[in-house]
RNA sequence: GGCCCGUUCGUCUAAGGGUUAGGACACCACCCUUUCACGGUGGUGAUACGAGUUCGAAUCUCGUACGGGCUACCA
């Protein structure tokens, strides 16, 4: 049997897309790539009263920026779309009547209300969440503890109503999954499941099996609190769709914050982005910021996800998404979640900045400059300093300090630096070097070098005395790349300009 | 409480019965560098605990402890 690979993604336009979800989507590229199958996004509205808009754009946008571009689009709807769950409700209805007719579900007439009754009046230290199980169900209003004229009565009265799925007593279900082998649970510990909302909805349970068989998906990847409730899409698969029929499951390992699974209020606690891009809670209104924001790189983004988790066996950590998908393999993905490490994740990112070539991040670099002022006009200028900042760029914003220099002339100088031991001596100095720099022919780092060292040699002092002026001269203060680059990219006009300007400072 | 999953340096992890338990981040020291970085060399640092199987266990089995997840008309 030659299956086609077809992997999902199904997010939920309830909140923003973070760490573990991008993952999740991640490995599901990765595997459908590796196959040559399909990987597909679904949306999961099944919740309508936490649904907010715009959130699947949001999330679209997400994957765009890391390159994980579905191969059918979400919103028009393909072959087997429509890919949004509301938009899907008649088809949900149906295979819960189905299920219904089968004797496998049943219609359930208990208000949120009685349920909450429920839960209190079976509350007991031992059981501090009653269950809607085999011994309870007796106890409730449903098609199987009223008499068939009762439920006709109340169906025909437009009663509303959940369709329920009938748990077997006493049956063990197990199935493969592909990260942790064999797994087993025991039906007379799993509650009957609300499978069709009272407003029509399904709910994950039924949806996720009706989406994953009339979109034949072969492949279902999805983090590991969907452990529990696997049991129960099993049962669906099998009532109405055949187990053959079910795919491959791959519960993947949580990422954890630094106490549990990773939450938007780590992100917060710790100073560290949890979404791929900013997402404004839409009550409270609090932004935070995304990974994208904080100047991560895409490559990098992708790179430090994947190592989360999975590794290739070899001491490689840096990986392209072309090198992810030929190495990737879901056999190597751990079991234990982990946790996640801020710092780590900005050494990726100073990798992928250090291993890029200029023109790879010029148009970051230079969004970032006009957005402070900076006017960037030559973009082979910009990529020369590009080149010789980027090593000490963590994340994109760090160029706008290792950089800015390069396209205005300082307003200010660390006086307070260089103003103590400022003197004749250094003063006249670099009036003879400024005279030295215009008879210059080759402008260029080495030959101003050579040509500081043997003014200085002249004058007798140490060059440590004059080589810090002259970088606060140029930069403002006490940082950036080696001098002489600095001038040799400067120019001669503007060296010369800033040691004039910058000297009248130290003097007053 | 019940069920499920997990447990190797602080963190991410390698090692699939025999290794001085390897690498990376972080940290420390030194070298390079008359700034800051990059880079280089070295260092501190781990098999949760207890039994069992075995000539031999991080690795297999059982128990205990700890951590996490689920236990909604949320996903």
């Amino acid at each position: 049997m030659n299956k086609r690979v077809r992997v999902r993604f199904a997010p939920s336009p309830t909140g923003g897309l973070h760490l573990g979800g991008v993952r999740t989507v991640l490995y599901n590229y990765l595997f459908a790539k590796q196959h040559k199958g399909d990987f597909i996004v679904r949306i999961e509205d099944t919740d309508q009263s936490r649904y907010v808009a715009g959130a699947e754009q949001y999330i679209f946008n997400c994957l765009n920026w890391a390159g994980l571009v579905p191969d059918e689009s979400p919103f028009n709807a393909g072959a087997y779309g429509p890919y949004r769950q509301s938009e899907r409700k008649p088809i949900y209805r149906k295979y819960a009547e189905q299920l219904v007719q089968q004797g496998n579900a049943y219609y359930a007439f208990d208000t949120p209300e009685e349920l909450e009754k429920m839960r209190n009046d079976f509350k007991s230290a031992e059981n501090p969440s009653p269950q809607y199980d085999l011994d309870l169900r007796k106890k409730m209003r449903n098609s199987l503890t009223l008499t068939e004229e009762e439920v006709r009565k109340l169906l025909s009265e437009n009663t509303k109503h959940v369709i329920r799925i009938k748990i077997p007593e006493k049956e063990t279900i197990s199935f493969t999954d592909m990260i942790r082998g064999e797994v087993h649970f025991d039906t007379s510990l799993v509650d009957d499941k609300v499978l069709l909302k009272a407003d029509g909805m399904p709910t994950y349970h039924l949806a996720v099996v009706v989406d994953d068989y009339l979109m034949k998906i072969t492949h279902a990847f999805r983090g590991e609190e969907w452990l529990p409730s696997a049991p129960v899409h099993i049962l669906l698969w099998k009532y109405l769709f055949g187990l053959e029929e079910m795919p491959q499951w791959a519960h993947l390992p949580l990422i954890l914050g630094p106490s549990g699974k990773l939450s938007k209020r780590d992100g917060a606690t710790y100073g560290f982005p949890v979404f791929a891009m900013n997402w404004t809670d839409p009550t409270t209104k609090e932004l935070s910021e995304g990974f994208k924001e904080k100047g991560f790189l895409p490559e990098a983004f992708i790179n430090l996800l994947a190592l989360l988790g999975w590794n290739d066996g070899t001491e490689q950590e840096i990986f392209t998404l072309e090198e992810l998908i030929n190495k990737f393999s879901i056999e190597r993905v751990h079991s234990g979640g982990a946790k996640f490490d801020y710092e780590k994740a900005k050494w990726f990112n100073h990798e992928w900045i250090k291993h890029s070539e200029a023109d790879r991040l010029r148009s970051e670099v230079k969004t970032l400059l006009e957005e402070r002022g900076f006017s960037v006009r030559d973009d082979v200028y910009l990529e020369k300093v590009i080149e010789l900042v980027k090593e000490r760029c963590i994340v994109l914003p760090d160029f706008l300090e290792q950089s800015s220099f390069f396209f205005k002339t300082p307003e200010s100088w660390d006086v307070e630096t260089v103003k103590p031991k400022w003197n004749i001596e250094k003063k006249i100095f670099f009036e003879s070097f400024i005279q030295q720099l215009l008879l210059l022919k080759n402008w260029n780092a080495t030959d101003i070098e050579i040509l500081f060292k043997k003014l200085v040699t002249e004058n007798k002092i140490k060059a440590g005395e004059l080589l810090f002026p002259l970088r606060i001269m140029l930069v403002g203060g006490k940082f950036g790349p080696p001098v002489f680059n600095i001038t040799e990219l400067l120019g001669k006009e503007e060296t010369i300009k800033r040691i004039k300007l910058a000297s009248i400072q130290f003097d007053s």
